[in-house]
RNA sequence: GGUCGAGUAGCUCAGCUGGAUAGAGCAUCUGCCUUCUAAGCAGACGGUCACAGGUUCGAAUCCUGUCUCGAUCACCA
């Protein structure tokens, strides 16, 4: 439609005023105006002169005149509303009816694959509403680039290796007195977690206690022997050492099970998993071919550096003198590693905090360097913090949203709200659960999925997440009306009705379905759902307000009753596969 | 100090490839459940789009500068 009227437009200026247009500028018509598309006249001014509403008077006459499609005009200043056809509105209801999931985009053969690496947590400490933040991230943005017809792996690299968890390790063997998930009933990651803060308490202690025997502040948090100790456990691990090695499986093991219990219930998954044990000696293999073909260069000390002042950024070390890895070698090795494990990767996409923007910047610039035909394709899904008033949240200062706390306190209170308006009846006890836990959730995911993932959110926990207005439950509740008419129709409704005569609301609810299809492929190239749940909540605030106002089933035409009964369904269609983009599930009944 | 990002109603956010009178939700206030689920609808109130210049017929949107907040600039990850 949009194409048929910019040519149009075009075709008009062409033969009215004997200019060539290069482009025409379309937009929706406001809806304190008549009309559906508004063409802006001011642009053309440049090319065609004269008076704005006259020019828009002309080319109005002249498309009302060609296009069947238009069937009537005004201009108000140097806008021209077009007013369409409603044959055309009733004739897109027909196709999106008759398109399964409409909007959906297939992968067409060839395409080439997108990885899309999310959470990559460490394995010493549970996860946090930041991961949850990064969890809901990555897996909508793949679920959005797979519908916008692209083929998907969801990744994430582990990160079970360094200092960090041999910290937990070590205070497990001070004092631990041999507890385990079984013994305590304790989550695994959650009992690993008490050991890095019991570590870090202890070591605060010795660095007080070496500052009080007059040491410097800086030196006493090197020299504190517990730290020394951790260190020293690194080096066993790395050297293989059969105890260490043995404690580190025991432990992380016992993490991994916790994680996949909250993954779980977080809804999220993954086609592969990288470990770091396995890639963080990756990569400097790399780095020789990078010296041989002068993208970096040796110092004296035998480093190995890259130089990116040219593109306005630093030196960079891609490895250390001793010969030993930082964290870019590995990046580069694990990248290339990805794609020789599954050649059909054509981009990446790297969901982690804006905390390390410039790491990825530099990491992108030297797979570029290196000549990677993929690395022009990789995106750093960069988002902000999530802060609490108190400011950041620290696991080791306690001071965190624990992820399973709060997808728990969601549903309670999901569960709350639902007792106290008290629809569920004919509801097994098990049935409500399982409905808490889609609601609560659809709270918390739509609560952090609906902001732009760049900026950072600021989430008060004494201020419980909302479940009225443009919130998840809002969406799942009209999903679940919905249901309920359709439910009710005890007439065949499954044939296009003919002549129909739209109602307003009914007219401006298919224009808002028709752009489904436009809206997640915007999404797909901003990696933003956001926009998704943007489009999501225009949609349903548009048929509550049509649900409202118009009967639907006591429609006095059979043909209306029928009609109306096919837009909700398809209302109930876009909202439920746009709430999968998302990760969030609608229910039948609420 | 350099670089990157953010700043829109009391609060949480849309709008940002320049277009009409800057939109929602929460909160506050008015109405609406004998009619399809009131987690809803209809309405009221609420704005120096951080500030100052500039480009343009037109700027919340683009450019420059300033301010505030955050991040980052380690042989840490």
């Amino acid at each position: 439609m949009e194409e048929l009227l910019i040519k149009t437009v075009k075709e008009a200026v062409k033969n009215l005023f004997d200019k060539e247009l290069d482009a025409v500028e379309l937009q929706a018509t406001r809806k304190e105006f008549e009309g559906d598309v508004t063409v802006v006249v001011f642009p053309m001014l440049r090319v065609v002169k004269g008076n704005p509403m006259q020019i828009g008077e002309q080319i109005g006459e002249y498309l009302k005149t060609n296009l069947q499609e238009v069937s009537d005009f005004n201009v108000i200043k140097g806008f021209l509303n077009l007013v369409i056809a409603e044959d055309h509105f009733i004739e897109r209801f027909q196709i999106m009816r008759n398109t399964s999931d409409f909007g959906y985009v297939q992968p067409e053969a060839g395409e080439k694959a997108v990885m899309v690496e999310y959470s990559s947590p460490n394995t010493n400490k549970p996860l946090h509403l930041g991961h949850i933040r990064n969890n809901l991230l990555g897996y909508s943005v793949s679920e959005i680039l797979k519908a916008s017809g692209k083929p998907v792996y969801k990744t994430q690299i582990i990160n079970d290796r360094g200092i960090h968890i041999c910290k937990s390790m070590l205070a497990w063997q001070k004092f631990g007195n041999g507890e385990s998930p079984e013994s305590t009933g304790l989550k695994g990651d959650k009992l690993v977690g008490n050991y890095y803060v019991a570590f870090d308490k202890a070591y605060k202690e010795e660095i007080a206690q070496l500052v009080e025997e007059g040491i410097d502040k800086k030196e006493a948090e090197k020299q504190a022997p517990i730290l020394l100790e951790a260190q020293e456990m690194l080096r066993k691990w790395e050297a293989g050492d059969e105890e260490v090695v043995s404690l580190w499986k025991t432990m992380n093991q016992w993490v991994y099970e916790g994680f996949n219990t909250t993954y779980e219930a977080m809804g999220v998954d993954f086609d592969q998993l990288y470990y770091e044990s396995d890639t963080y000696l990756l990569g400097k293999d790399v780095v020789q071919t990078g010296l041989e073909k002068g993208v970096f260069y040796k110092k004296e000390d035998g480093s190995v550096w890259i130089d990116l002042s040219d593109e306005g950024l630093d030196e960079k070390i891609v490895l250390r003198a001793d010969g030993t890895a930082v964290y870019m070698t590995q990046d580069i090795g694990t990248a290339i590693q990805r794609v020789k494990d599954n050649p059909d990767i054509g981009g990446m996409v790297y969901t982690v905090g804006n905390e390390q923007d410039y790491h990825f910047k530099v990491l992108f610039l030297i797979l570029s360097k290196l000549g990677y035909p993929w690395a022009e394709h990789l995106y750093h899904l960069s988002y902000g913090m999530v802060d609490l008033p108190s400011g950041k949240m620290k696991s080791r200062e306690g001071t965190v949203v624990d992820a399973d706390d709060l997808i728990s306190e969601m549903t309670a209170t999901a569960g709350e709200i639902s007792a106290e308006l008290g629809k569920l009846d004919g509801f097994s006890d098990a049935e409500k659960q399982e409905l808490y836990k889609t609601i609560g959730l659809g709270a918390l995911k739509y609560f952090i999925l609906k902001v732009d993932p760049k900026k950072r959110i600021l989430f008060d926990p004494k201020e419980s997440i909302d479940f009225q207005g443009n919130t998840g439950p809002f969406i799942q509740y009209t999903h679940a009306r919905i249901q309920s008419i359709l439910r009710k129709a005890d007439f065949d409704y499954s044939q296009p009705v003919a002549n129909y005569k739209l109602e307003a609301k009914e007219k401006e609810l298919i224009k808002i379905l028709d752009q489904f299809p436009v809206v997640i492929q915007q999404a797909a190239e901003n990696y933003s759902p956001a926009l998704i749940a943007n489009y999501c909540y225009d949609l349903v605030k548009e048929f509550n307000s049509f649900y409202q106002n118009i009967s639907i089933l006591g429609a006095e035409e059979a043909d209306q009753r029928i009609f109306r009964v096919q837009l909700a369904e398809q209302v109930a269609k876009v909202i439920a596969n746009g709430m999968r983009l998302l990760g969030i599930d609608v229910p039948e009944r609420m």
